[in-house]
DNA sequence: GACCTATATAGATGATTGTCTATGTACAGT
DNA sequence: ACTGTACATAGACAATCATCTATATAGGTC
């Protein structure tokens, strides 16, 4: 696994508003504007933890004219959750498995994402 | 769901070496001096890592004597990943389901964690 | 008690983050 | 072409974060 990229994931789920902006979407697609509804702040701060949750590949965008439409990406909630379930259940690459030399190699190859 | 608490369990994963040292200590419980020959980074911070991932309940510690044993919360994996898909997951208190007035108060009372 | 080892804490620092205001871009209707 | 609407981008700023050095704490050993 790379632990880089599945951070970055974690750092796109770590803020509560842009938890709740998924919890939102995982049901009906929504615009920007329909989605600012349910927030304080404003709207380029709205945009700016979408272009994260897109950069993230977590939300899709589709554009019908002026409106975007935004919706959650759910292969990657599986891919996650696989990811997660590894990182805490033992492997044969686990360091209890491999000797101290051969350990770093592993975790440099090895690429779930 | 509370978004606050959810967050903050990621914000714990959300750093590449942290999910390294849950990997680590998937399959065996370590000490702080074998888990700080795999990073670059001094023990300090490696001490600051593991404070913050047991503030977040990720793992636990055991004494005994001068050592201090850490492995992993495996309960936390499947409760976090639970909630993960029901983020990504439509459900009755989504928003196409709810009115505008009722949606709020639902988000606000609703907790999994 | 003196010393060593394992881990935690304190305080500093540069980088990153979430938010704002101001402005830009792109499309629709008149 | 002009105006309005939907969204993105730029730049600023305060807060948070990852890391460091220095030091403290706590448990063994002699």
């Amino acid at each position: 696994m790379n632990y880089e990229l599945f951070a970055e994931k974690m750092k796109a789920l770590s803020d509560p508003n842009r938890v709740k902006i998924l919890d939102l979407l995982s049901c009906d697609t929504l615009c920007a504007c329909d989605l600012l509804e349910h927030f304080d702040f404003t709207q380029p701060t709205l945009s700016h933890h979408i272009k994260l949750l897109r950069d993230a590949n977590l939300i899709v965008t589709e554009k019908i004219g002026t409106w975007h439409h935004y919706s959650v990406n759910r292969e990657l909630s599986t891919e996650i959750t696989g990811i997660l379930q590894s990182v805490f259940s033992s492997s044969e690459r686990c360091i209890c498995h491999t000797t101290i030399n051969e350990k770093e190699d592993q975790y440099e190859k090895v690429s779930h994402l």
